[in-house]
DNA sequence: GCTGAAATGCTTGGACG
DNA sequence: CGTCCAAGCATTTCAGC
Protein backbone atom coordinates (compact mmCIF):
# COMPACT_ATOMS: atom_id res chain seq x y z
CA UNK A 1 0.00 0.00 0.00
CA UNK A 2 2.73 2.12 1.15
CA UNK A 3 6.10 1.90 -0.76
CA UNK A 4 9.67 3.78 0.72
CA UNK A 5 8.88 7.18 -1.03
CA UNK A 6 5.58 7.70 0.93
CA UNK A 7 7.42 6.55 3.69
CA UNK A 8 9.85 8.94 3.33
CA UNK A 9 7.67 11.39 2.40
CA UNK A 10 5.35 10.57 6.18
CA UNK A 11 8.87 10.76 8.10
CA UNK A 12 9.49 14.33 6.55
CA UNK A 13 5.78 16.04 7.13
CA UNK A 14 5.87 14.67 10.99
CA UNK A 15 9.61 16.08 11.91
CA UNK A 16 7.98 19.56 10.17
CA UNK A 17 4.49 19.79 8.84
CA UNK A 18 5.56 22.94 7.48
CA UNK A 19 8.26 21.88 4.60
CA UNK A 20 7.19 22.56 1.54
CA UNK A 21 6.23 19.99 -1.75
CA UNK A 22 9.81 21.38 -2.91
CA UNK A 23 11.40 20.71 -0.38
CA UNK A 24 10.18 16.84 0.03
CA UNK A 25 11.14 16.59 -3.83
CA UNK A 26 14.32 17.03 -3.62
CA UNK A 27 15.16 14.84 -0.41
CA UNK A 28 13.13 12.23 -1.73
CA UNK A 29 14.84 12.43 -5.28
CA UNK A 30 11.34 13.29 -7.55
CA UNK A 31 10.14 16.55 -8.68
CA UNK A 32 7.35 18.54 -7.53
CA UNK A 33 4.15 16.97 -9.17
CA UNK A 34 4.25 13.28 -8.16
CA UNK A 35 4.96 14.20 -4.89
CA UNK A 36 2.08 16.51 -4.53
CA UNK A 37 -0.22 13.89 -5.33
CA UNK A 38 1.54 11.24 -3.20
CA UNK A 39 0.89 13.87 -0.28
CA UNK A 40 -2.92 14.15 -1.48
CA UNK A 41 -3.49 10.68 -1.91
CA UNK A 42 -1.89 9.98 1.84
CA UNK A 43 -4.47 12.68 3.01
CA UNK A 44 -7.15 10.99 1.11
CA UNK A 45 -6.88 7.51 2.24
CA UNK A 46 -6.67 8.91 6.23
CA UNK A 47 -2.97 8.38 6.59
CA UNK A 48 -2.24 11.89 7.26
CA UNK A 49 -5.36 12.97 9.35
CA UNK A 50 -4.04 16.58 9.50
CA UNK A 51 -1.38 19.07 10.21
CA UNK A 52 -1.19 20.83 13.90
CA UNK A 53 0.80 23.29 15.34
CA UNK A 54 2.73 21.66 18.73
CA UNK A 55 2.06 24.20 21.73
CA UNK A 56 3.33 24.15 24.62
CA UNK A 57 0.28 24.52 27.21
CA UNK A 58 2.37 24.83 29.84
CA UNK A 59 3.13 27.77 28.83
CA UNK A 60 -0.23 29.27 28.31
CA UNK A 61 -2.20 31.03 31.03
CA UNK A 62 -5.58 29.67 31.33
CA UNK A 63 -4.97 26.03 29.61
CA UNK A 64 -4.46 23.18 31.76
CA UNK A 65 -3.68 19.84 29.90
CA UNK A 66 -4.69 16.78 31.52
CA UNK A 67 -4.19 12.86 30.36
CA UNK A 68 -7.22 10.87 31.75
CA UNK A 69 -7.16 6.80 31.68
CA UNK A 70 -10.34 5.21 31.22
CA UNK A 71 -11.51 1.82 32.04
CA UNK A 72 -14.30 0.55 30.12
CA UNK A 73 -17.01 -2.30 30.51
CA UNK A 74 -16.13 -5.45 28.95
CA UNK A 75 -17.55 -5.76 25.84
CA UNK A 76 -17.44 -2.14 24.40
CA UNK A 77 -16.15 -1.84 21.06
CA UNK A 78 -13.10 0.41 20.82
CA UNK A 79 -14.64 2.23 18.12
CA UNK A 80 -17.02 3.56 20.49
CA UNK A 81 -14.71 5.06 22.83
CA UNK A 82 -13.15 7.04 19.78
CA UNK A 83 -17.00 8.00 18.74
CA UNK A 84 -17.63 9.15 22.23
CA UNK A 85 -15.26 11.59 22.41
CA UNK A 86 -16.50 13.62 19.28
CA UNK A 87 -19.05 14.81 21.84
CA UNK A 88 -16.82 16.37 24.67
CA UNK A 89 -15.16 19.65 23.22
CA UNK A 90 -12.24 19.26 25.81
CA UNK A 91 -11.07 15.92 24.52
CA UNK A 92 -8.48 16.74 21.43
CA UNK A 93 -6.94 13.45 21.49
CA UNK A 94 -8.17 9.54 22.26
CA UNK A 95 -5.77 6.19 21.82
CA UNK A 96 -7.57 3.04 22.60
CA UNK A 97 -5.09 0.62 23.78
CA UNK A 98 -4.23 -2.94 24.75
CA UNK A 99 -3.77 -3.59 28.27
CA UNK A 100 -5.17 -1.74 31.05
CA UNK A 101 -6.00 0.80 30.93
CA UNK A 102 -8.51 0.54 27.87
CA UNK A 103 -8.07 4.03 26.44
CA UNK A 104 -6.61 7.57 27.23
CA UNK A 105 -7.70 10.73 26.62
CA UNK A 106 -5.98 13.71 26.08
CA UNK A 107 -8.00 16.54 27.70
CA UNK A 108 -7.26 20.66 27.22
CA UNK A 109 -9.33 22.49 30.10
CA UNK A 110 -9.51 26.24 30.82
CA UNK A 111 -8.88 25.77 34.64
CA UNK A 112 -8.36 23.30 37.22
CA UNK A 113 -11.85 23.46 38.01
CA UNK A 114 -12.99 23.17 34.42
CA UNK A 115 -10.92 19.82 34.17
CA UNK A 116 -12.89 18.43 36.92
CA UNK A 117 -15.88 19.09 35.00
CA UNK A 118 -14.84 17.44 32.00
CA UNK A 119 -13.26 14.30 34.03
CA UNK A 120 -17.29 13.86 35.42
CA UNK A 121 -18.46 14.08 32.14
CA UNK A 122 -16.65 11.18 31.23
CA UNK A 123 -16.84 9.60 33.92
CA UNK A 124 -21.00 9.74 33.95
CA UNK A 125 -21.04 8.44 30.55
CA UNK A 126 -22.49 4.83 31.93
CA UNK A 127 -19.64 2.98 29.70
CA UNK A 128 -16.94 4.60 31.27
CA UNK A 129 -16.31 2.51 34.81
CA UNK A 130 -13.08 3.76 35.85
CA UNK A 131 -10.76 6.84 34.91
CA UNK A 132 -7.62 8.07 36.63
CA UNK A 133 -6.41 11.93 35.46
CA UNK A 134 -2.92 12.93 35.20
CA UNK A 135 -2.39 16.76 35.35
CA UNK A 136 0.22 17.42 32.48
CA UNK A 137 3.45 19.95 33.92
CA UNK A 138 5.80 19.31 30.89
CA UNK A 139 5.92 18.49 27.61
CA UNK A 140 8.57 17.60 24.82
CA UNK A 141 8.06 16.47 21.32
CA UNK A 142 10.42 16.02 18.88
CA UNK A 143 11.57 18.42 16.15
CA UNK A 144 13.91 17.56 13.63
CA UNK B 1 1.88 37.35 28.25
CA UNK B 2 -0.41 35.80 25.20
CA UNK B 3 -3.36 38.36 24.57
CA UNK B 4 -6.52 36.88 22.90
CA UNK B 5 -5.42 37.20 19.52
CA UNK B 6 -2.07 35.09 20.13
CA UNK B 7 -4.76 32.88 21.26
CA UNK B 8 -6.70 32.35 18.41
CA UNK B 9 -3.57 32.56 16.31
CA UNK B 10 -2.82 29.32 18.25
CA UNK B 11 -6.46 28.13 18.20
CA UNK B 12 -5.75 28.24 14.21
CA UNK B 13 -2.78 27.04 14.20
CA UNK B 14 -3.78 23.95 16.05
CA UNK B 15 -6.43 23.30 13.98
CA UNK B 16 -4.83 23.97 10.92
CA UNK B 17 -0.74 23.60 10.92
CA UNK B 18 -0.52 24.83 7.00
CA UNK B 19 -2.88 28.03 7.36
CA UNK B 20 -1.29 30.82 5.37
CA UNK B 21 -0.36 33.67 7.75
CA UNK B 22 -2.64 35.73 5.32
CA UNK B 23 -5.89 33.91 6.03
CA UNK B 24 -4.84 33.72 9.51
CA UNK B 25 -4.61 38.09 9.32
CA UNK B 26 -8.07 37.33 7.77
CA UNK B 27 -9.62 35.68 10.31
CA UNK B 28 -8.02 37.81 13.42
CA UNK B 29 -8.87 40.98 11.89
CA UNK B 30 -5.23 42.07 11.52
CA UNK B 31 -2.76 42.26 8.40
CA UNK B 32 0.10 40.25 7.22
CA UNK B 33 3.17 41.92 9.14
CA UNK B 34 1.84 41.92 12.73
CA UNK B 35 0.74 38.32 12.65
CA UNK B 36 3.68 37.03 10.94
CA UNK B 37 5.63 38.77 14.03
CA UNK B 38 3.28 37.47 16.46
CA UNK B 39 4.16 34.20 15.41
CA UNK B 40 7.06 34.36 14.99
CA UNK B 41 7.20 35.73 18.62
CA UNK B 42 5.46 32.42 19.57
CA UNK B 43 7.74 30.33 18.43
CA UNK B 44 10.94 32.10 19.67
CA UNK B 45 9.18 32.28 23.19
CA UNK B 46 8.48 28.32 23.00
CA UNK B 47 4.73 28.48 22.91
CA UNK B 48 4.67 27.26 19.56
CA UNK B 49 6.92 23.95 19.58
CA UNK B 50 6.91 22.95 16.10
CA UNK B 51 4.35 21.56 13.36
CA UNK B 52 3.66 18.47 12.72
CA UNK B 53 1.44 16.37 10.31
CA UNK B 54 -0.54 13.83 12.09
CA UNK B 55 0.09 10.47 10.72
CA UNK B 56 -2.16 7.28 11.57
CA UNK B 57 -0.12 4.97 12.59
CA UNK B 58 -2.31 1.89 12.29
CA UNK B 59 -2.78 2.33 8.91
CA UNK B 60 0.93 2.51 8.01
CA UNK B 61 2.65 -1.43 7.69
CA UNK B 62 5.71 -2.02 9.57
CA UNK B 63 4.49 0.81 12.32
CA UNK B 64 3.43 0.34 16.28
CA UNK B 65 2.72 3.05 18.21
CA UNK B 66 2.89 2.58 21.71
CA UNK B 67 2.35 4.23 25.08
CA UNK B 68 5.10 3.56 27.97
CA UNK B 69 4.22 4.83 31.68
CA UNK B 70 7.48 5.66 33.08
CA UNK B 71 8.37 5.64 37.10
CA UNK B 72 11.25 7.39 37.96
CA UNK B 73 13.34 7.63 41.29
CA UNK B 74 12.14 10.40 44.21
CA UNK B 75 14.52 13.10 43.26
CA UNK B 76 14.53 12.95 39.82
CA UNK B 77 14.07 16.67 37.70
CA UNK B 78 11.21 16.31 35.78
CA UNK B 79 13.47 18.15 32.83
CA UNK B 80 16.15 15.14 33.57
CA UNK B 81 13.19 12.87 31.71
CA UNK B 82 12.43 15.28 28.95
CA UNK B 83 16.07 15.78 28.03
CA UNK B 84 16.49 12.22 28.25
CA UNK B 85 13.89 11.17 25.76
CA UNK B 86 16.18 12.55 22.90
CA UNK B 87 18.60 10.16 23.03
CA UNK B 88 15.83 7.74 21.73
CA UNK B 89 15.05 8.08 18.22
CA UNK B 90 11.84 6.01 18.94
CA UNK B 91 10.53 8.16 21.83
CA UNK B 92 8.20 10.88 19.88
CA UNK B 93 6.81 12.93 22.65
CA UNK B 94 7.16 12.79 26.23
CA UNK B 95 4.86 14.41 29.35
CA UNK B 96 5.74 15.08 32.86
CA UNK B 97 2.54 14.50 34.72
CA UNK B 98 1.56 14.87 38.31
CA UNK B 99 0.50 11.85 39.98
CA UNK B 100 1.58 7.94 39.01
CA UNK B 101 2.82 7.17 36.65
CA UNK B 102 5.55 10.26 36.74
CA UNK B 103 5.50 10.61 33.18
CA UNK B 104 4.44 8.92 29.50
CA UNK B 105 6.47 8.68 26.69
CA UNK B 106 4.83 7.71 23.24
CA UNK B 107 6.86 5.94 21.34
CA UNK B 108 6.63 4.44 17.42
CA UNK B 109 8.84 1.39 16.15
CA UNK B 110 9.18 -0.87 13.79
CA UNK B 111 7.49 -3.80 14.85
CA UNK B 112 6.62 -5.72 18.65
CA UNK B 113 9.76 -6.78 18.42
CA UNK B 114 11.53 -3.38 17.93
CA UNK B 115 9.42 -1.83 20.57
CA UNK B 116 10.41 -4.07 23.02
CA UNK B 117 14.43 -3.19 22.44
CA UNK B 118 12.93 0.63 22.82
CA UNK B 119 11.35 -0.66 26.15
CA UNK B 120 14.31 -2.14 27.48
CA UNK B 121 16.45 1.07 26.68
CA UNK B 122 14.00 3.29 28.40
CA UNK B 123 14.76 0.16 31.38
CA UNK B 124 17.92 0.18 32.26
CA UNK B 125 18.31 3.82 31.94
CA UNK B 126 19.20 3.76 35.75
CA UNK B 127 17.25 6.92 36.00
CA UNK B 128 13.47 4.37 35.17
CA UNK B 129 12.12 2.43 38.27
CA UNK B 130 9.27 1.04 36.63
CA UNK B 131 7.37 0.96 33.08
CA UNK B 132 4.09 -0.24 31.61
CA UNK B 133 3.85 -0.77 28.29
CA UNK B 134 0.34 -0.09 26.87
CA UNK B 135 0.26 -1.08 22.59
CA UNK B 136 -1.93 1.67 20.49
CA UNK B 137 -4.93 0.11 18.72
CA UNK B 138 -6.59 3.18 17.05
CA UNK B 139 -6.19 6.95 17.04
CA UNK B 140 -8.39 9.97 17.14
CA UNK B 141 -7.56 13.50 17.44
CA UNK B 142 -9.98 15.89 16.81
CA UNK B 143 -10.09 17.90 13.66
CA UNK B 144 -11.79 20.85 12.74
C1' DG C 1 4.05 6.52 -13.32
C1' DC C 2 7.03 10.68 -14.48
C1' DT C 3 8.86 15.71 -16.32
C1' DG C 4 8.70 20.59 -17.38
C1' DA C 5 6.78 25.13 -17.74
C1' DA C 6 3.62 29.02 -16.78
C1' DA C 7 0.48 31.67 -14.00
C1' DT C 8 -0.92 32.89 -9.69
C1' DG C 9 -0.54 33.63 -5.01
C1' DC C 10 2.21 33.46 -0.67
C1' DT C 11 6.24 34.38 2.18
C1' DT C 12 10.08 36.84 3.95
C1' DG C 13 12.78 40.78 5.11
C1' DG C 14 13.15 45.33 5.32
C1' DA C 15 12.04 50.31 5.74
C1' DC C 16 8.99 53.60 7.42
C1' DG C 17 4.84 56.31 9.70
C1' DC D 1 0.11 48.47 14.94
C1' DG D 2 -0.14 49.59 9.68
C1' DT D 3 1.55 50.09 4.82
C1' DC D 4 4.55 49.50 1.01
C1' DC D 5 8.05 47.20 -1.81
C1' DA D 6 10.79 43.53 -3.84
C1' DA D 7 12.78 39.08 -4.48
C1' DG D 8 12.32 34.46 -4.00
C1' DC D 9 9.35 30.39 -3.38
C1' DA D 10 5.51 27.50 -3.45
C1' DT D 11 1.34 25.80 -5.42
C1' DT D 12 -1.50 24.43 -9.03
C1' DT D 13 -2.59 23.09 -13.44
C1' DC D 14 -1.61 22.04 -17.96
C1' DA D 15 0.66 19.76 -21.57
C1' DG D 16 3.31 15.76 -23.01
C1' DC D 17 6.05 11.33 -22.68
Amino acid sequence: MLDEIDREILRLLRADGRRTVRDIARQVGLTVAPVKRRIQRLELTGVITGYAAQVDTTKMDGEVEAIVELRVGGNLELELILAFAENVPEVVEVLTLAGDPDAIARIRARSIHDLQRVVNVLRTDGRVTGTKTLVVLGAWSRRS
